[in-house]
DNA sequence: ATCCTCCCCTAC
DNA sequence: TAAGGTAGGGGAGGAT
């Protein structure tokens, strides 16, 4: 206890996954008890059969009987496998159990335990012994039982109750790599790493090579390795039961979770993380400092303090990161693995929809990487070894890792379970020191790690990419440039899909368009802390400091992948289940909160079934939230919650796809107890009504209304020119009058609707079971249909919450509850005087079509509105009911901001294309714009579009800003951020970092287009593309529909441009594996041109070299 | 100003 | 078949 390293023999997994995957260890509910007394019987027969056939290739009489009595469970991945182990059970006497069953196995057989598991296997009191499955084969071997002693596993070698061996000592120097002899048959000593300081080049950097290698074309080593991947899998399939989604029963919620990567790897880092948290503050002064200090004595003494007090010190950063980790490891079982592609995924399937984990080096030069389906990665690589996940594996090599790491230095910061940081200031030369940790997590695990160097964590991180596979690199503050300067944007940490588009749309893409904006440029457009923290990754800055991590503020648990619910019952009693994993999750980690969160996922209305296999598909998503008056972590409270939130959004229990729960503000914050509810945005209810997904039509396009108006000649599009002209002026002051750019919705005070508004203050009282809740705000005052209730109190006077649909709820005939955004006022000012009409139409439109029914309908017998959470009360009528907007209406809203000073902060970088927008152009008519066309357009052009036809997400204005006061231009950048009518680039939308259900089919590329069956696209990816129809085929562009099943939307424009005979050639564009965004220029070009837009908006042709 | 809620985004 | 989790950062905007 005097180093402080001991504190970090952690344990890496929580009880709750260690059990979990401790077959035995599981508690299962009565159906599922009698389906595994079932299954097990049927194993035992099959078992005892294939027992009987393969007698015969046991020659030997006794040794038929061998291993009588004995009866094994194997658990985890062994060598020889489950099935050999299986097979020579049967072969020798004895006896085979697939589940653990404490009373009915005499040994487990393991090749390996992660530490929370042999702590479950320490506390049992009269533990079953654990071997190594050589105790078995060698058993055999010697034709008699031998003794377990030798073959105990290394990890439970002191462990009270197992076999004990006086020889063991003699092994016992061995004990911490025995389980990486089994690794590849080899002494780990012989397993050499070259050595890398000979091999550095001059600016640091190493790329450890191996030699040429003759596997790859070596057939039989290729079989073996498939032999052994095969085997690997029947190994898990064994344990694998019908339990498949939602409708299965309870016991998928543990299957599943035992089951997720992303569980797993989510889980090891707050577990870690939290293990470490409590060293920090728990550290007694008497844990002195061994080389260079605790870490909480150099956190707190030295770097922290020394960073922000001592000035800028060098300090020297290693960031270290295991290469393909769970390929690794999955590789380092066999050398027949060495040199061949590899990926780790549940399934292996051609037309598999499993998603690859992780994939070593050979398999991503195929292309493979993380998250493809496992279908895009075999039809990339034939060839492609499948190995399934090995957990405890995984934690065994973690674990080994962050004991060398933290024999180095006790400043390691965690990053997840294969990657950390280490702040190695003043200990010596970074690089040998890097060169002695990789070499030594090598030796330990038979797994490559790969090490960034640098002055800070920044670069550090952007070194590993650099020093990956393998390798080690330092970037010195001195040679950071060249480094940094060609860097794409997106290499940048916390810079991922979402921001590197926006970032495109402004013009920067590499780290040097990035240096040509000022600090105060990049906040402005992206928002204070985005904006600098952008600026100063771009100039190689950062002031982040190697520190363990912070108390944990939530805790949480969600499921989106096999939820189908047949009612409302089914989806409660998920969430109660669901209530029962978060509680078991907050007792482990000793902590309550008060928040409750429940998040959901909805499918969006048309969207098509998910490719992936029970997968969430494209949904809305929302949540809602209740804090409570005490702190809790009691299943019935969170459950009861829960069950009040989902009721409250009554939504379709058969279309959710996803369900979570999250616990915030704990009781391990001291700012929780204090925290009151109330304060703050007001909460909803209701969730908004289902979105829509797919090809737009005039019903659902959210034009469609505008379109269908136009064409009954009810639009005028001289109301909108003229509100426009209006608007003209653009006043600075518009907070108190005139027409206000918003978001979601307009209030116009119109004197002749005034009487119609009610209002209801809604105080917020304590509820009998403690909860806040809030009181009805009573009957709606009105029958007339968008009229709100609201406790609004800005102004003096009643106001009409008159709302178009909002960005997130581009449906038409429901226009959905807002969506954060309070109400707004509007009044007087020209327009209003043309309003009430138009506004008086979309009411009785409004009123036509609405479908919600008052909500106290929706509650369930029995639940009051009282027993609505959190505020969340009825929806006012206004949410229900929301009033389509007019679209000349709003016309006016884009044109009516901050003259030029706005204009300027709404288009502060963006590519001149973007610019361009003469608002003395006309407009086309909606109608010849083509849905699937603007869609595809980048951000900026559609941003514009919007703006032009008044349309859009609030973007760019200011709702709220006083006379003079500066434009946040974060508040710009937001409108990105929100969906615009045209706009989804977030929630599900298809702007969405594109998933599976984005993705189109790749296109093979062959010539002889007239070969090819209709619909078969030639071309590159976001090239034009041409389409051969051969005769009989149709017409082309339906064949371009149907040649893509379900993927229509997915096409990005078209058009035909040359007929001959019965061929007809047709451009397409299409937008595949996220390349939506990434159009040509060309492309953009020519969809600009085929929406017919005026020909100022279309400056691509002067400038094709822009992009 | 600061808190609160409801998101979205990012990383592993 | 297949297991698309988890936690924190951050922004907008309303309430206080
Ligand atoms: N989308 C992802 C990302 C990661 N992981 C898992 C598998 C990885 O092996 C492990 C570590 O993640 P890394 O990002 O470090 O990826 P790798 O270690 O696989 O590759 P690299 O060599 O690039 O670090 O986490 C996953 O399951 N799914
Ligand atoms: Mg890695
Ligand atoms: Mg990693």
């Amino acid at each position: 206890m005097t180093d402080p390293r001991d504190r970090y023999n952690v344990r890496l997994e929580t009880d709750e996954d260690a059990q979990r995957r401790s077959a035995g260890s599981v508690h299962h509910g009565g159906s599922f008890k009698k389906y595994m007394e079932g299954k097990n019987r049927k194993l035992r027969e099959q078992f005892a059969t294939e027992a009987r056939s393969g007698a015969d290739e046991v020659g030997d009489k006794s040794s038929r009987t061998l291993l009588r009595g004995i009866s094994i469970h194997v658990n985890g991945f062994t060598k020889p496998s489950h099935q050999e182990l299986r097979h020579l059970m049967g072969l020798h006497g004895g006896r085979f159990e697939v589940y653990y069953y404490r009373d009915r196995v005499t040994h487990i057989i393991c090749s390996n335990l992660p530490a929370a598991k042999v702590k479950i296997f320490e506390r049992e009191r009269n533990p079953t012994p654990v071997v190594r499955p050589e105790w078995i084969t060698d058993s055999i071997a010697a034709k008699r039982i031998l003794p377990t002693e030798a073959y105990v596993l290394w990890q439970l070698r002191d462990a009270p109750g197992q076999p004990t061996l006086k020889a063991f000592q003699a092994s016992a120097r061995h004990g911490a790599h025995q389980h990486v002899d089994r690794l590849d048959g080899k002494d780990p000593s012989h397993r050499m790493e070259p050595d890398v300081s000979e091999a550095m080049g001059r600016d640091g950097s190493t790329r450890d090579t191996e030699g040429p290698g003759n596997e790859g074309a070596d057939d039989a080593g290729m079989a073996r390795a498939r032999r052994l991947a095969a085997a690997a899998r029947a190994a898990c399939d064994v344990l694998r039961g019908p339990v498949r989604c939602s409708r299965d029963g309870p016991e998928f919620m543990d299957t599943y979770y035992r089951s997720s990567r992303l569980h797993f790897i989510g889980r090891w880092k707050a577990r870690i993380e939290a293990l470490q948290a409590s060293m920090g503050s728990a550290a007694p002064a008497a844990m002195q400092p061994s080389v260079p200090g605790t870490l909480e004595s150099v956190l707190l003494q030295g770097r922290v303090k020394g960073a922000q007090q001592a000035g800028p010190k060098e300090r020297t950063i290693i960031h270290l990161d295991m290469d393909c980790f769970f390929a690794a490891v999955a590789a380092s079982s066999d050398p027949a693995f060495k040199g061949k592609p590899l990926a780790v995924c549940h399934s292996n399937s051609a037309k598999g929809t499993g998603e690859v984990s992780s994939a070593n080096y050979e398999a991503r030069a195929f292309g493979i990487k993380a998250d493809m389906f496992i279908a895009d990665a075999k039809r990339r690589c034939p060839d492609l070894i499948v190995m399934p996940y090995e957990f405890d594996r995984y934690e065994t090599v973690s674990e080994a890792v962050y004991r060398i790491l933290l024999a180095t230095t006790a400043c390691v910061q965690p990053i997840s379970c294969d990657e950390a940081w280490l702040d190695v200031t003043g200990l010596g030369d970074p690089l040998k020191i890097a060169a002695d940790v990789r070499a030594a997590i090598w030796q330990a695990t038979g797994c490559a790690a790969s090490a960034g160097i640098g002055p800070n964590m920044l670069l550090a991180r952007l070194a590993t990419r650099k020093a990956k596979p393998n390798g080690q690199f330092y970037i010195k503050g001195s040679d950071m440039e060249p480094h940094l300067v060609l860097m794409p944007v997106s290499d940048l940490p916390g810079v991922g899909w979402s921001l590197s588009h926006r970032l495109t749309d402004m013009g920067i893409s590499t780290v040097a368009d990035l240096r040509e904006r000022s600090s105060a440029a990049l906040q402005r457009d992206l928002g204070a802390k985005t904006g600098q923290t952008l600026w100063n990754f771009a100039h190689g800055r950062d002031d982040r400091v190697v520190e363990p991590p912070k108390q944990r503020r939530s805790v949480g648990a969600e499921c989106n992948w096999g939820i189908r619910f047949r009612d409302q019952s089914e989806a409660e009693e998920f969430l109660t289940g669901l209530a029962g994993e978060l509680c078991t999750r907050l007792t482990s980690a000793g902590v309550q909160g008060r928040t409750i969160t429940l998040k959901l996922k909805r499918r969006k209305e048309n969207a098509p079934e998910p490719p992936k296999f029970m997968g969430h598909g494209i949904c809305d998503n929302m949540s809602r939230s209740v804090t409570v008056a005490r702190f809790t972590s009691s299943q019935e409270d969170v459950a009861n919650e829960g069950r009040q939130m989902l009721r409250a959004l009554h939504v379709d229990p058969t279309q959710i796809r996803g369900i979570g729960l999250n616990m915030t503000k704990l009781n391990t914050d001291p700012t929780s107890a204090s925290a009151k509810p109330g304060t703050g945005a007001p909460s909803r209810a209701a969730a908004p009504p289902p979105t829509l997904f797919g090809p737009r039509t005039m019903d659902n396009h959210p034009w469609g209304r505008i379109i269908q108006r136009e064409m009954d000649g009810t639009f005028d599009p001289a109301l909108g020119k003229e509100a426009m002209a209006i608007a003209e002026p653009a006043p600075q002051d518009n907070s108190d009058h005139g027409l206000q750019a918003e978001p979601d919705h307009f209030w116009l005070e119109a004197p002749e609707l005034r009487d119609l508004a009610g209002t209801a203050a809604i105080p917020s009282t304590p509820s009998p079971s403690g909860r806040v809740a809030a009181q009805d705000p009573g009957p709606p005052s009105l029958t007339g249909e968008g009229i709100s209730t609201s406790s609004h109190g800005v102004n003096e006077h009643m106001s009409l919450q008159v709302r178009h649909a909002s960005p997130r709820d581009n449906h038409l005939p429901c226009a959905p509850v807002a969506s954060g955004m309070g109400p707004q006022n509007i009044s007087r000012g020209a327009a209003a005087e043309a309003l009430p009409t138009y506004v008086a139409q979309q009411m009785d439109q409004a009123k036509g079509v609405q479908e919600c029914p008052p909500v106290s309908d929706a509650l369930p017998k029995g639940c009051t509105l009282e027993d609505l959470p959190n505020r969340a009360r009825s929806p006012t009528l206004a949410q229900r009911s929301a009033i389509p907007h007019s679209h000349a209406f709003q016309g006016r809203r884009m044109q009516h901001g901050p003259a030029s000073k706005a204009d300027a902060l709404q288009q502060p970088d963006l590519p001149a294309a973007a610019r361009v927008m003469r608002p003395t152009e006309a407009l086309p008519p909606v109608s010849q714009l083509d849905a699937s066309v603007l869609d595809a357009l980048p951000l900026a052009m559609k941003r514009e579009l919007e703006h032009a036809y008044g349309l859009g997400g609030g973007n760019g204005q200011p709702s709220k800003r006083r006379k003079g006061a500066p434009v946040k231009a974060a508040q710009y950048g937001a409108a990105t951020k929100k969906q615009g009518l045209l706009l989804q680039r977030s929630g599900s939308g298809f702007f969405q970092r594109p998933r599976a259900e984005h993705q189109l089919p790749d296109i093979t590329i062959q010539d002889g287009a007239a070969e090819q069956p209709a619909g078969l696209l030639q071309g590159s990816a976001t090239d034009t593309c041409l389409l051969a129809v051969p005769e009989g085929a149709g017409d082309p562009e339906h064949a371009l529909e149907t040649g893509l099943p379900g993927q229509a939307h997915s096409l990005l424009g078209r058009k035909a441009v040359a007929c001959s005979g019965r061929e007809k050639q047709v451009e397409v564009w299409t937008a595949i594996k996220g390349a939506i965004t990434r159009l040509r220029q060309q492309q953009v070009l020519f969809l600009l041109r085929s929406m017919h837009l005026p020909a100022s908006w279309m400056p691509l042709s002067h400038d094709n070299a822009q992009v």
